[in-house]
DNA sequence: TTAATATGTTTAATATATTAACCACTTAAA
DNA sequence: TTTAAGTGGTTAATATATTAAACATATTAA
């Protein structure tokens, strides 16, 4: 999880008040802020109170989320090859990591594979986001929190990656 | 995408504070501010600036986008058998959602199979996250922004759904 | 009990954000 | 040209956030 130590608020309210296609008084009037308030904030000349920069993202509209989450997106790398699937697992099993750059990615996609008896181990795994996924073929025994489950084929799972977590493959094939 | 109007920071600080085992002055040595700041913020009598906000979470420590974005997570269903995966696709094309209750999940899980020759249609479709997959069998043609790929088997795709894309499979299985 | 150390809250003084009105400049129409 | 309306930026006055120091209460130890 990235922590944001140096989040240009400024530059980022300049870039979408521009991605909205409106000046700075269009968006104050909507926002029901002076457009001097708007100048101050973009030139980072004030630091702006939750309250406003909340009625300055409501006159776009954005959320929050959007306003602080989204990376300012370099180029998209959108088509990944089959052979372009970093191999990040071990003999067993096998972890395909799509995407070499997952910092500000909001979302991480692996092609696992797991051999017949394999384990993600004992020491249950954690790190911070969600995660899910559909079983395609086999039996996979997922443990999460305390709770745990065989999955077959077309089952699925999805939890917060927090609760600590563990896959084993438990079919024959 | 949900949108902010309602966010209550006050309650919203004391509850990652106490999350983390703190006091108030705890947190406020860790941020760098006055304990008499945290209180007021979380009475909601102030609404803090961008700055200080950042320099209490800092003292968590934690993100922007989880502070604003992680919803109060009421229980987390994390199995789901086949039979729940919610069909919402039509003869030709299969998605099946992972889960019913999508309001606050950061991530949407779907099982897709494309009928021979199917196709999402010429409207292209937008909707506001990311997303991506891995092919698993047979090839699929799928078009993002102005690129067009076709994908085989272990290939993969991810991108920013805002950007208008389509996807149709052009194989024979 | 008393003393010491926590806890969250309040308030006057100070620092900062926001407004209202202006400036300097550009563009388009008369 | 002149006029009007647009752009972003600046500044004194005002509103608000933040600090520093106090208050009130609870808990623990002696």
């Amino acid at each position: 999880m990235a922590l944001d130590t140096d989040f240009d608020v400024g530059a980022r309210l300049s870039e979408v008040r521009k991605m909205h296609h409106m000046s700075q008084r269009a968006l104050a009037k909507r926002a029901g802020v002076t457009n001097g308030t708007i100048s101050l904030i973009e030139q980072n000349r004030v630091s702006p109170s939750v309250s406003s920069l909340r009625k300055v993202l409501q006159g776009l509209p954005m959320s929050f989320s959007d306003f602080f989450g989204l990376e300012t997106a370099p180029r998209q790398e959108v088509f990944f090859a089959a052979p372009d699937l970093l191999e990040i697992g071990d003999s067993h099993i096998s972890y395909r990591q799509l995407g070499r750059d997952l910092a500000g990615r909001a979302l991480q996609i692996l092609h696992e594979r797991y051999a017949p008896g394999s384990d993600t181990g004992h020491a249950m795994l954690r790190h911070e986001s969600e995660e899910g996924g559909v079983v395609i073929r086999g039996n996979l025994e997922v443990t999460v929190g305390g709770q745990r489950r065989v999955l077959g084929p077309g089952d699925a799972y999805y939890f917060d990656s927090r609760l600590p977590h563990r896959f084993r493959n438990v079919g024959k094939q």
